[in-house]
RNA sequence: GGCGACAUGGCCAAGUGGUAAGGCAGGAGCCUGCAAAGCUCUUACCCCCGGUUCGAAUCCGGGUGUCGCCUCCA
């Protein structure tokens, strides 16, 4: 049965989906106006592994997560570059799908965009306006917040708190300083509307599109905790007072990505993209340093943290490797592994229930069946366990062996992919000669070249790092 | 100022009443010509002070510290 964290009630609860086995979940996605940073990493990779758990544990999942490709910083980029938005949204969401790949995340059911929404959106501030909730002045439409009794509920703040909050600037065109956009006008990049030309708040964006892609009530919506406020109180706000009913029953939020203890932001200039960051960690070892922490958590970044998660995913990923695997699993591990991450997707838990099957492994027991458990649940985490054997493309080989030729004196004749077994093979001479000097030199000379020598009783292999 | 979260070994981290999972790093040993890998062994009174209890890292109160939201932000 599992269990999850519910930010509107503040408590541990358990997950009843809407309708018998069938969940929908929406996650807010990404506004395209720059490349990726870890904090999306983080962010996309964890409602990644709830998407894959979901769907592990016999649940028929719709997951929606949608692409924000209106937006002032957008606009501001095209300007900047003179360009349309188009332009920008088109370059970035690639450059974003591409990380999530990279990263091993798998594509959501639908990811719609908001520029493909905007009848819906009008359609709902139309809805809102007529029953009270919204009030149109000069070509603005804002939301009425101290109409919606249960405003603040979601990040548990009342109406009056939020009004003793340090607010600056009060906009005189709103009745209440609470009071947001619905609709801005914008008569420059605006789109047409009963208001005037304008563009879509951002918050109406989400609520049209989960209306229009998932319905009025929906079981889970999820997304980074900086989202909590106001973004999704104001989501759920629109939603609940135009649609008349709930909007969405479990509200999920993942927590921030650190660095010199400080949250990882555009904003603060602190960030490390996506690309950067697996230039020098593999995508196991990101996943690995994400989920050793409980999602609701910070994660610190730096360097420190990044190695020992890349060294234990190197441990992971290679138990396994070299080992033929079937469809015979061990229960009592799978069940273990259900126990941790139905406690609220307590990773770190279900993380020791891999390492102990690796344990297992290493130490040759039962190794087939732990192997595919290991295979099989790993895989629920979202680890790439083809990673283990890194096969080279005959281009790879070709660019490594090519220096060898004339360090080793070899025969040009040899083929590319045979250099390095030739190479073990005037090594294995020398070692049977006992001439140790001579076979550490050509160990030491392939590492200069990346290629690392293991002996065993079997013989010598190697492997590139 | 309002609201909220967190504080566990060298580092990361699980653990919500019965004497501390796991990962990384370190140390000792085995194996090996050596190395790498692997294997075995190995390091904690859980921020402080009170309280509840037969018993608390775990509950309650009070401190201290760190972070987040209250403005765009995953």
């Amino acid at each position: 049965m599992l269990k999850i964290y519910n930010t509107l009630t503040n408590k541990i609860e358990e997950f009843k989906p809407l309708e018998d086995n069938k969940v929908k979940m929406y996650v807010c996605g990404p506004t395209v106006y720059d490349n990726a940073h870890l904090g999306h990493a983080r962010c996309y990779i964890t409602w990644d592994v709830l998407y894959r758990y979901l769907k592990f544990s016999g649940y028929e999942v719709t997951y929606c997560r949608n692409v924000t490709d209106v937006d002032d910083k957008i606009l501001k980029k095209a300007d900047e570059n003179n360009v349309s938005s188009e332009v920008i949204t088109d370059k970035y969401y690639k450059s974003f799908i591409n990380s999530m790949n990279n990263l091993n995340v798998l594509k959501p059911d639908i990811e719609p965009r908001a520029t493909k929404t905007l009848g819906e959106m009008i359609a709902m501030i139309k809805t809102l306006e007529k029953e009270g909730y919204a009030y149109a002045t000069c070509g603005d439409v804002y939301f009425r917040v101290e109409k919606y009794k249960k405003y603040g509920e979601l990040s548990s703040q009342p109406i009056k708190d939020l009004l003793n909050g340090a607010r600056v600037d009060v906009d005189d065109k709103k009745e209440s300083p609470l009071d947001f956009a619905l609709w801005k006008k914008d008569e420059l990049h605006g789109y047409p509307s009963p208001w005037g030309k304008g563009r879509p708040g951002w918050h109406i964006e989400c609520s049209a599109m989960n209306r229009k892609y998932l319905g009025k009530t929906i079981d889970i919506h999820a997304g980074g905790a900086d989202l909590a406020f106001p973004h999704h109180e104001n989501e759920r706000a629109q939603s609940e007072c135009a649609n008349g009913c709930t909007f969405a029953n479990y509200w999920m939020h993942n927590g921030f990505v650190t660095i010199n203890k400080e949250k990882m932001s555009k904003s603060l200039n602190n960030f490390l993209t996506i690309d950067d960051v697996l230039k020098n960690y593999d995508t196991n070892a990101i996943r690995l340093f994400i989920l050793t922490n409980h999602y609701r958590m910070p994660v610190e970044f730096n360097d420190v943290a990044l190695t020992s998660a890349k060294n234990g995913a190197k441990r992971l990923i290679n138990s396994i490797a070299g080992i033929e695997l079937t469809n015979e699993y061990d229960t009592s591990a799978i069940e273990e592994f259900k126990c941790a991450m139905d406690d609220d997707l307590n990773t770190s838990k279900a993380l020791a229930v891999l390492f102990s099957l690796v344990d297992k492994i290493k130490k040759g027991i039962n190794k087939q069946i732990n192997a595919n458990t290991l295979n099989y649940l790993g895989s629920v985490l979202g680890f790439d366990f083809s990673l283990a054997k890194k096969e080279l493309s005959n281009e790879e080989l070709k660019e490594l062996t090519e220096p060898l030729y004339e360090e080793f004196n070899l025969d040009k004749n040899i083929q590319f992919d045979k250099v390095i077994d030739e190479i073990i093979k005037i090594r294995k001479t020398a070692r049977d000669n006992k001439d140790w000097q001579k076979s550490d030199e050509i160990r030491d000379k392939l590492l200069k070249h990346k290629i690392q020598l293991k002996d065993s009783k079997e013989g010598t292999s190697w492997t590139c790092l």
